[in-house]
RNA sequence: GCCUCUGUGGCGGAACCGGUAGACGCGGCAGACUCAAAAUCUGUUGUCCGCAAGGACGUGCCCGUUCGAGUCGGGCCAGAGGCACCA
């Protein structure tokens, strides 16, 4: 600052609260986010998880939009047709619980919840095109989903079976997996029963192979989630073979003379000393029905929750049927027929051979029992002779012994040998298995979509014609008892049957809302269509390009959704096999927690933070209580360490909400939110806003000739701003928002410094740079850049302006620094031009004092000159 | 138990293909402006030795490859996440 400045008058801080809203009003009055579904430019398809309309916006919501819609403006600004929807998730669960709680309907709070975080979302300035907003709950879109459903019906991808699910006994209700905690409903906290109900299936297994294998194709994934999507299919590859049954109680009836085991490891069948049934077998409970003690047993085994970690810790119990099982292909052994509780009835044929060296399950169970511990796989460097267990299971890799015909193959031949003597005997076949089971898509639930079919005695289960379409919710529903709504309702199910005109009655049953999220994304490509979705809007927009969500859809979701868009594509509604081509899952915003007396959860604003570093202190604000300053968590409602977005925004602004939660960690981690961090970004808005004021006095007009010649600091500013701009583009194609910060913080220093330097060509110079700057803040701070744009002297939004051309002859520099070392340690730096030849380099590196200095009088034995970036010299 | 990811200053984090480690932000320290404060601006800030010039050390630990390793390879340690009696 010059001494003779006379003192600025207070200047006016840049007013968010009225700015943003005038903004918003703006681009809402011209339609500038409306995306037309024909257009000349290429399309891109940005979207973000849409949310469940809980009745308020969290910061979580606040990061991933923010990321979506930077990514969504800087997109529309490089000439893309931009689709960038907005939509609500609305069926589910709460919506009922909070019926039940208040007495509300499901409906008036679902849609009084969405009109408020409308407003919150309103609030942000996301570049939206809300022209294509729904709700799952809106009678239009469930409409098209029960079409949608009877077609995938009608190919049969959608059946109803008999398959075990988790019943609530208080709620009286079918709960999804992730519903159970421990073994209890996440409601009523009552014990969850397993029932064999009908239940209506989507048939997702017969894409299990293609599901897998095209995942090697969504190289815009995180590997993580491919990953996870992998082990979630889990495919392998194995051997279905029979042993032939014997024994006093043995049914009499053909179907039981064999037992049929799946088994990864037929390798190992010379070590097999036990087969075993799952207490859900068929023939344990048709045994059961003449054996008073195996009933118990398995009734027992039933009454061990589902909870993975009782499981883990359960012992290995078993009953010995008193039957006998032999192998084909070993003649003259029978081994006994256990009913065992750790072999499951959902995977293989429910049924094993167990061997116990080579397996850790096997190995307790034998040990328990008694039963022959045999190994059949040596480690290569063991002796077959005198090899022995170290007290568990082998199953690492070896060659094959004690086996007969197997000996000395190696696990792969045996497996292969072993494969086909049996397919040859025809007690055997190659079988490939999956983890992945059928979509359970039934909710004994009023808050769904209703399953539009119709049960009629003689038919079965019949389809409603599409004429009857939609099957809609009644109104008129209670929920003062437990239990569905629609089950109870006087007249709502009763029917005629479509067939036959007999009486009939509805399916009761709604479907699971991860139905209705696994095609919103191809919906808002034609909203208002008559069909699921319009073809040619589809064939147009669809995959999304950027689909942005939390890591916790990881399976679910994303895996529902490929499915959906495979079953759409059978049955011709539109023709894609992957949805999202791009996915970003992005971390989570935290904040440390606070605990009052009584162990009590504060929330941040109900408390007061002193001091720093280890001397924080904190106070409850209201009594001046000291207070425990909790871990950083997630932020959640349990321990109350939320920062509600109405709040930051009213205080300091959408823009500066936006910027904080970009800024400060990579987007695929975690956050955390602190009020320094919040109150930086602030600053910053404030900052630019003063440095735009201060350049537009100074700067040259919109659209002045650029002068023939630069100065050299005037030159220097130019190349920063052109090289900044090259970086912060690459950086929000990549979304590593953080990075894209920090070259822009940078540059914002270096801009404010150049403002009092005078030089040929600085006006022209200030005013391209501060124009740059307003472009690149854009997508992040629409706001505040859109009046930076204006306080430029434009009466254009910035919005509608193109992302600016980088001058590429600026990003390279005449002289550059490079780093010399001597035997790799750095000893100085040398300033040359960049053309400079090698042998010119190594001249002057040579000469350089330090360099001199550190070579202690020896030669150099070799001198390592990589061009333009470094030299080492080697003593 | 299996699979995956992550480990860099006081803190969040940067670092293209192996080439000046610590950009940028937060916090700290010092200064300017002010009667004072707020706001703002400027400088400084990895650790250790040194008045300084300068030097040594430094990306979880150990080993290796290389002229050169935060980055590549091998072996550990710690933390986070996913799956979990899946035969």
């Amino acid at each position: 600052m010059s001494s003779d400045q006379t003192p600025e008058p207070a200047r006016e801080r840049y007013n968010p609260a009225v700015r943003e809203a005038h903004w918003q009003q703006v681009w809402d009055n011209r339609s500038t986010f409306k995306a037309p579904n024909v257009d000349k430019r290429p399309k891109c398809y940005v979207l973000e998880m849409f949310p469940y309309p809980s009745g308020r916006i969290h910061m979580g919501h606040v990061r991933n939009y923010a990321m979506g819609d930077v990514f969504a403006r800087y997109k529309r600004a490089r000439g893309f047709n931009v689709l960038h929807p907005m939509g609500w998730d609305a069926f589910g669960m709460p919506a009922e619980n909070a019926a039940m709680e208040r007495k509300s309907h499901p409906a008036a709070w679902t849609y009084a919840n969405i009109a408020a975080m409308k407003k919150q979302l309103k609030s942000m300035g996301l570049s939206l095109d809300w022209s294509r907003e729904f709700a799952t709950c809106d009678v239009a879109y469930y409409h098209q989903q029960q079409k949608l459903f009877l077609a995938m019906f009608a190919k049969g991808l959608a059946y109803q079976g008999t398959g075990r699910v988790n019943w609530d006994p208080d709620d009286q209700t079918v709960l999804a997996n992730e519903q159970v905690i421990d073994g209890r409903g996440w409601r009523s906290g009552a014990i969850v029963e397993q029932r064999e109900m009908p239940s209506w299936y989507f048939r997702i297994t017969k894409y299990a192979d293609e599901l897998l294998d095209a995942l090697s194709t969504l190289d815009r994934w995180p590997e993580k989630v491919r990953l996870m999507q992998a082990n979630w299919i889990g495919r392998s590859e194995g051997l279905l073979m029979r042993y032939a049954l014997a024994g006093p109680a043995l049914p009499r009836a053909k179907r039981w003379s064999e037992l049929e085991v799946f088994t990864t490891r037929a390798d190992t069948i010379f070590g097999g000393s036990f087969c075993a049934l799952s207490p859900g077998h068929r023939l344990t409970l048709e045994l059961a029905k003449k054996n008073r003690e195996l009933q118990a047993f398995v009734e027992d085994c039933a009454r061990v929750g589902t909870a993975a970690e009782d499981l883990a810790k359960a012992e290995k119990l078993g009953f010995d049927t008193g039957l006998r099982a032999s192998h084909p292909l070993i003649p003259d052994v029978t081994i006994p027929v256990y009913v065992a509780n750790f072999v499951l009835m959902g995977y293989g044929t429910g049924a094993i051979f167990g061997c116990p060296a080579h397996d850790q399950r096997d190995y307790e169970f034998a040990t328990k029992y008694g039963l022959p511990i045999v190994p059949v796989v040596v480690p290569h460097d063991a002796d077959p002779a005198t090899y022995a267990l170290a007290g568990a299971a082998y199953d690492g890799p070896g060659r094959i012994a004690n086996s007969g015909f197997l000996d000395g193959l190696s696990i792969e031949a045996a497996k292969a040998e072993v494969a086909s003597r049996m397919e040859a005997l025809k007690k055997g076949k190659r079988r490939t298995m999956y983890r992945l089971r059928d979509w359970g898509v039934s909710r004994q639930r009023y808050w769904g979509c209703p399953i539009p079919i119709i049960h009629c005695a003689d038919c079965g289960a019949v389809a409603v014609p599409v004429d009857q379409l939609p099957v809609t919710l009644p109104n008129d529903v209670t929920f003062d008892v437990p239990g569905n709504p629609l089950v109870r309702h006087p007249t709502w199910k009763h029917c005629t049957c479509p067939k036959c005109g007999k009486p009939a009655t509805r399916e009761t049953d709604t479907m699971d809302t991860f139905v209705d999220s696994s095609w919103y994304f191809a919906r808002f490509t034609s909203n208002t269509s008559n069909d699921p979705v319009d073809a040619k809007a589809a064939k147009y927009w669809l995959p999304v390009d950027q689909y942005i969500g939390g890591i916790e859809h990881a399976i679910l979701h994303l895996l529902y959704s490929r499915f959906f868009m495979r079953a759409m594509t059978a049955t011709k509604l539109l023709k894609l096999k992957e949805p999202f081509s791009g996915l970003f899952t992005q971390g989570m915003v935290t904040h440390e927690t606070y605990k009052g007396r009584d162990s009590q959860w504060l929330l941040p604003a109900e408390v007061r933070v002193e001091g720093e570093g280890d001397h924080r202190r904190a106070f409850e604000m209201a009594t001046g209580a000291p207070i425990e300053i909790g871990p950083i968590e997630k932020m959640s409602k349990s321990k109350k360490n939320l920062v509600d977005p109405d709040d930051i925004i009213a205080s300091f602004g959408a823009d500066c909400a936006r910027w904080f939660v970009l800024s400060d960690s990579p987007p695929e981690r975690d956050v955390i939110w602190t009020e320094a961090g919040v109150a930086g970004a602030g600053r910053f808005v404030q900052r630019l806003w003063r440095l735009v004021e201060d350049i537009a006095v100074k700067a040259a007009d919109p659209g002045a000739t650029r002068p023939a010649s630069f100065g050299p600091q005037a030159t220097a500013l130019r190349r920063a701003g052109h090289k900044t701009l090259a970086k912060v583009a690459a950086s929000i194609e990549t979304l590593r928002f953080n990075v894209a910060v920090a070259h822009i913080y940078e540059f914002t220093s270096e801009l404010q410094s150049a403002v009092p330097k005078s030089e040929p060509g600085m006006e022209w110079a200030l005013r391209e740079a501060i124009e740059l700057l307003v472009h690149m803040v854009g997508p992040m701070m629409p706001h505040l850049a859109e009046d930076c744009w204006a306080r430029l002297g434009y009466n254009t939004l910035l919005a509608d302006q193109p992302w600016p051309a980088v001058e590429q002859a600026l990003l390279i520099d005449e002289t550059i620094t490079i780093a010399v070392q001597v035997n790799g340690k750095r000893r100085d730096e040398l300033t040359i031009a960049r053309d400079a030849a090698d042998a010119e380099v190594e001249a002057a590196a040579l000469g350089l004092a330090a360099v001199v200095r550190a070579m202690d009088g020896k030669p150099a034995r070799k001198v390592i000159v990589v061009p333009q970036r470094i030299v080492n010299v080697v003593v």
